[in-house]
DNA sequence: GTCTATAGAATGATAGAC
DNA sequence: GTCTATCATTCTATAGAC
């Protein structure tokens, strides 16, 4: 008689463990990034904040670097479930808008990870990273793709290069225009959202 | 007989030596601000570059936060410098064009020096240093009468608030899609400073 | 001889790694 | 919890200017 059958998971319930204890982990980085960035997050109050020893930390990341990288992972992997989730019939523009929204949304209630773009050994972990590569290359590829067919529309300037409009929508992920407005108090988040918007696809000059 | 009127000012070389040391020193440090930022930035390595001991370093700024900013207000100077080498009769936007252009140049030839924005006890440094804010305040005004102008002449969005339009143009300083372009080797810096003043005045809609 | 600048070592604190 | 590396900052002793 096969006893396998009828015994539950013996190891399951460990594993939800130590699967939740992780998520744990990578939201507060993530938090943290947002927060004060890669330099000025330490991994003390990483471990304090999930309520575990430094120790058990470096059980499941082997480095601090690695610990800002699975956050990235996890952030792009967010990217592309919204990228899936904008209904197929929308015309690319709005596709365009809705994650370029989406996108500062996350920044402006801080759970936009960013990375200093000149820490040089974080950027080669991160590029050696074949999940947060292929994320990013999937997201670059579905908005390269609605760019090219937005500007064949007419409705974005034919007269920039595709990779051009595609960093600058990246771009607003790290605008500190939004943090600035936010400071200033003047506005609310969905002004500021809209202002943003505004200055992105339409431009400074009056039309 | 008063020998104070033939004497040649005693002090006067040993006192352009320091100054020009002065220089020097805050040549390089904005440099390594431009290039890793202020934490990445070590005090050695900037006494290195410069030639001189570090504790040389330390009798003429008391601190690295002090090293930094005082490269800063040499940044708002050059800034201030730049705007008041506009010609008077010059449309206020291209004024702005101009000061926007410019300060991108900067940032593309590695000059620009950027401060993260979530250090918190160097921007407290910075705001307690009074020509950093003299200058500072002095740069706003102007930019933020030129855009009012450019308003009043339906040359700027009249919807868009003036400080709105100041951060915007403000961010171009450390916009990362110059350095982006750059590494994508495809565009002349002149292309690159084209490509981003177009997407910043005309936005990346169609017009 | 006195004062200053320098080089290099010493100190102390922080924070990553295990 | 411990070990260790990195750095900002300070100290000390030497060399040189005046």
């Amino acid at each position: 008689m096969n006893t396998d059958i009828q015994k539950p998971p013996k190891k399951s319930f460990k594993i939800q463990m130590l699967a939740a204890r992780e998520m744990a982990i990578i939201q507060s980085v993530n938090r943290f990034l947002a927060e004060k960035g890669f330099d000025a997050m330490t991994v003390d109050e990483v471990a304090a904040e999930v309520g575990i020893a430094k120790a058990s930390l470096y059980k499941h990341f082997t480095s601090k670097e690695e610990l800002a990288c699975a956050a990235m992972v996890a952030a792009m992997r967010k990217a592309q479930d919204f990228i899936q989730s904008l209904p197929a019939g929308q015309a690319p523009i709005d596709k365009l808008k809705a994650v370029t929204r989406w996108t500062m949304t996350l920044k402006l209630q801080g759970l936009m990870p960013s990375l200093p773009s000149q820490n040089s050994s974080l950027r080669a972990t991160l590029m050696a990273n074949k999940d947060y590569m292929d994320g990013l290359m999937e997201v670059s590829d579905a908005l390269g793709g609605w760019i090219e067919e937005a500007q064949a529309q007419g409705q974005i300037n034919k007269g920039l290069p595709a990779v051009a409009v595609l960093y600058t929508l990246f771009a607003r992920a790290c605008d500190p225009v939004l943090e600035f407005l936010k400071m200033g108090e003047q506005h609310t988040d969905e002004q500021i959202l809209d202002l943003v918007m505004s200055t992105c696809f339409d431009g400074l000059s009056a039309r």
